[in-house]
DNA sequence: ACAAAAGTGTTAAACTTACACCCATGC
DNA sequence: GCATGGGTGTAAGTTTAACACTTTTGT
């Protein structure tokens, strides 16, 4: 029960309270959707379909930034907590009603949007690639998978008595995922549209500067967006940032399974681990580390140039019992 | 070098295009600002005065929630960053320009402002109390450290095969901290008011539910607001989600620095850490542990009816150093 | 046969945890 | 003397990290 009572007065001051006469900005979500992407086969028998880390964007089909890959996202509705909108948004760009979804943070440099004051809560979405069915939402005609590429760069690092400066360049390739084939039921919907669009713009490069501050105690870190060719707005920044949020969650939660279909094998669990860490792993070590959070089936893999792997599910036991 | 060149067409798309068209929200930063409250001295000459968790809070001085107590906070203007407005807002409320800052979500529950659609990011901020200088606002005219209680109670634990559900209950107690006596410079300017004010509605409790659902291998928590009591709008969620992200970074970095003074003994670091954590630590290790995160400054505590202690402070080597 | 992935065991080093112990001070 | 906080050492237990090794498959 909540004890706060409305007196009259209350009652008669929020009646005539007009919330529009003061400047207010317009809300989106903007979702980094991430997935594992399975490479095209291999001619060699032996060797396992390389694994790429993957994001969703869509190209947007009005100004400002037409024609450029945007990440997807959309207006916040009055009547809705952010978080529905996110979901509503993810459900929208790819049928998946399901998956881990967490904020990372709010963009809200001045002027990121030329069409205003417009700023946005971005998130963090993991999916399985297989279960989405992307389709064009209302403000883009084109909804495609990318390999994402971050590499990392020091640039500077002043460090002195009591302050100090680290700038840290992102180099961000994104490629486009070589066009579904045939018996790939990923697309469903997509408008056909002009020759043009058929010229496979399929690389997107960015770069993004990072200057961490170090004074008084505190730290401070700006971005900034040195160069991007092909991404809307301040994307690359979100991307970026969306990618670390990605990497420090995956250090100390257990998120990973959720780019994981249901069953999976360890190996392929160990080579997601180390795509979003950027190092490699020892498989014996990997696998007393997450031992506790998976549990065997009976099924196996085979048909491959070696030998076949049990495969494993998530143990839904462990995943409860974190309860700090 | 930013590559993306904007049309004739786009110009004119963007100078026709009306933002305020769209329903929007308004947007505010809501302050948690903590600090280590120091009780008062007690008769016994050996035992040193008790530390406490505190929370600033400021009395609402218009509708709604008129007379209750709230965050600090504000809306945010068009042309800053929400950072901007956060630090803006904690220069206003505390005199300090230089704290430990960071966003830890947004609060957008539809209906949880009387006023209309008005969603918040929520901002932990450290703070040293002894630094502060308390001011009123332009929305609040009393501002007042509270001690902050949150006890933990699991109501319910509902596991099941592929699902369950985990209820938190988390019961609030802010008291307000005694009166600053006379040799206490904190309180600068401070409108004096009718004798109804001077009556100490000293405590306030609050009751917030959690309820965390697993299915589908994924986790929501959803927070309701049993009971407030003299706390205004979903305040009360507010602050035990900020309780929540102090806790856990506390774990994770060496953010409780923050809230000490320049130089300390390790015994009140560790104090602070306890109060956090709610556990108490073994001192030999604790020290081990943040050892590499300390110097040693050759000067000592004396007065106290017990052996004098080495005061520390920051190593900011090592502050500068975990650059992942 | 052999390359690639699947999978196990062993050991040293690092860190965590628990506990036992002595020191210095003001009254 | 003694309660209180200040401070050190040691040893057991656990976790991490590195590495060496065997197994199974399709061509």
């Amino acid at each position: 029960m909540r004890t706060y009572q409305m007196t009259d007065e209350e009652r008669k001051f929020l009646n005539t309270y007009d919330i529009t006469s003061f400047d207010r900005p317009s809300l989106t979500a903007d979702m980094a959707v991430f997935a594992i992407l399975t490479e095209n086969e291999t001619e060699e028998y032996r060797k396992d379909p390389a694994q790429k880390l993957g994001i969703l964007l869509v190209r947007r089909e009005g100004f400002p930034y037409k024609g450029s890959w945007a990440l997807p996202g959309g207006f916040a509705k009055n009547g809705e907590s952010i978080d529905e909108t996110a979901l509503r948004e993810l459900r929208e760009e790819t049928g998946v009603d399901s998956a881990y979804l967490s904020s990372f943070g709010m963009f809200s440099t001045p002027a990121r949007d030329p069409r205003g004051w417009i700023v946005s809560e971005g998130f963090l979405a993991l999916v399985d690639q297989r279960k989405c069915r992307l389709r064009a939402g209302s403000d883009a005609w084109e909804a495609a998978w990318f390999t994402v590429d971050i590499r990392r760069e020091e640039l500077k690092k002043h460090v002195l008595a009591n302050s100090a400066e680290i700038i840290t360049k992102y180099v961000l390739t994104l490629s486009r995922k070589p066009a579904a084939d045939a018996q790939d039921p990923e697309i469903i919907e997509q408008k056909g549209n002009e020759a043009e669009n058929r010229i496979p713009d399929s690389v997107i490069t960015a770069a993004v500067e990072e200057t961490r501050t170090f004074s008084n105690h505190h730290e401070t870190a700006i971005y900034t967006i040195i160069d991007s060719d092909g991404l809307a707005f301040d994307h690359a920044e979100i991307i970026v940032r969306a990618f670390q949020a990605l990497r420090e969650k995956t250090r100390t939660d257990t998120i990973v399974f959720d780019l994981m279909p249901e069953k999976f094998t360890l190996y392929s669990l160990q080579a997601a681990y180390e795509i979003i860490l950027g190092e490699s792993l020892t498989t014996p070590n990997f696998r007393r580390k997450i031992a506790p959070y998976v549990v065997e089936t009976d099924e196996m893999t085979g048909g491959a140039g070696h030998r076949p792997a049990k495969l494993f599910k998530r143990n839904l036991d462990t995943f409860y019992r974190d309860t700090k």
